[in-house]
DNA sequence: CAACCGGA
DNA sequence: TCCGGTTGG
């Protein structure tokens, strides 16, 4: 869900070649649960296996990587570790509302409501523990670098960023702005289309870049006032925010506030974790300088066996895939990134 | 979401 | 070659 600041932020359009010869780190998660909702049938079930094996993610790795990879882009995908003590209850409320969807959806798969089902289902399901190692091991055997962050993707993603390791963040949600990432991607997809929901329409959904410096200029502010607004407005760690600031009253607050101390000045706080510490969390979080962010050589043949002989891909397919993968690596080893075309 | 297919 | 509908697993 993320940190609730797009109303605020400055996002320029881009097109998918602008970031052809640069890396991007990719939030692992955020993408895979992107994946997991929108890769499905007209009512709303997941690509599986004939043993009931969930394959969506799968599928959306492998394809949208190897698109990346074929248009000069170095994907870093940057994998969650530990979750913040704090982040607890956001998790088991996460949990619960999926268990909520999960019941919806049966139902109204039994009232034959495909519109409703579609809806529930994309809601319904969690990634689990087997598909977060299937996707490492699918980026693995495609060459890619595979980051594990100690704590929160977001913030490991920002600082790889802030390091000039990597161009910039790719997500859906702006926490990585808060983490100072000095550049966010957003949809970071080749079709850059997009199903409004609940209608059946589709509406242009281009890639998108925001600059850190160039919002809080616009805004007036600064990193840390930014983050007072995220925390004002609502973050991963206290989802609801507080009641009755939107984005604009949050400005309000951010300019008049120096110090985080300051916001209990003009807000009522009533989240167990204190503003200080989730401000402190935000501006210094757990990161790891461990990390490579180079491609190896694909492994094709074992990227096949691996999608075909254990996920019932189809051969033809991911052999197609496999070449491409394998083209771009030597495209980009032998003429380096620089010179693409 | 992205690949594939068939008709324009 | 572009486009809209369908399939993928």
């Amino acid at each position: 869900m993320g940190v609730k600041i797009g109303d605020l932020v400055t996002a320029v359009e881009i097109e998918i070649k602008d970031l052809s010869g640069k890396k991007i780190a990719i939030d692992a998660f955020n993408t895979m649960y992107q994946f997991l909702s929108k890769i499905r049938q007209p009512d709303g079930s997941p690509l599986m296996t004939s043993k009931g094996e969930i394959t969506s993610v799968h599928s959306g790795i492998l394809y949208r990587t190897a698109n990346l990879l074929e248009d000069g882009i170095i994907p870093v995908y940057v994998f969650d570790g530990e979750p913040p003590e704090f982040k607890r209850e956001t998790v088991e409320k996460r949990r619960e509302e999926r268990d909520e969807a999960k019941k919806k959806w049966e139902e109204a798969l039994k009232m034959g409501d495909l519109e409703s089902a579609q809806k529930y289902a994309q809601a319904a399901l969690l990634l689990t523990e087997e598909m977060i190692e299937d996707a490492k091991k699918i980026l693995k055997l495609m060459g890619v670098p595979v980051v594990q962050a100690p704590s929160e993707g977001e913030a490991q993603a920002a600082h790889m960023a802030r390091k000039g390791d990597v161009f910039a963040a790719a997500s859906q949600d702006y926490d990585s702005l808060l983490f100072g990432s000095p550049r966010l991607v957003r949809n970071l997809t080749i079709t850059g289309k997009r199903k409004l929901p609940g209608k059946d329409v589709y509406v242009e959904n281009p890639p998108e870049i925001i600059e850190l410096e160039r919002t809080l200029s616009d805004l007036g502010i600064t990193r840390e006032q930014l983050i007072i607004i995220g925390i004002i407005v609502g973050t991963d760690y206290n989802p609801d925010g507080i009641k009755g600031y939107g984005p604009k009253r949050a400005l309000e607050v951010a300019k008049k506030c120096k110090k985080p101390e300051d916001i209990t000045r003009f807000v009522e706080w009533s989240f167990d974790i204190s503003p200080v510490d989730l401000y402190n969390f935000f501006l210094n979080p757990p990161v790891t300088d461990s990390y490579n962010v180079d491609l190896s050589p694909p492994d094709k043949e074992g990227l096949i066996r691996f999608m075909v002989d254990e996920h019932e891909f189809s051969e033809d397919r991911v052999r197609k895939v496999a070449e491409r993968v394998e083209e771009s690596f030597k495209r980009a080893s032998y003429k380096g990134l620089e010179a693409w075309f």
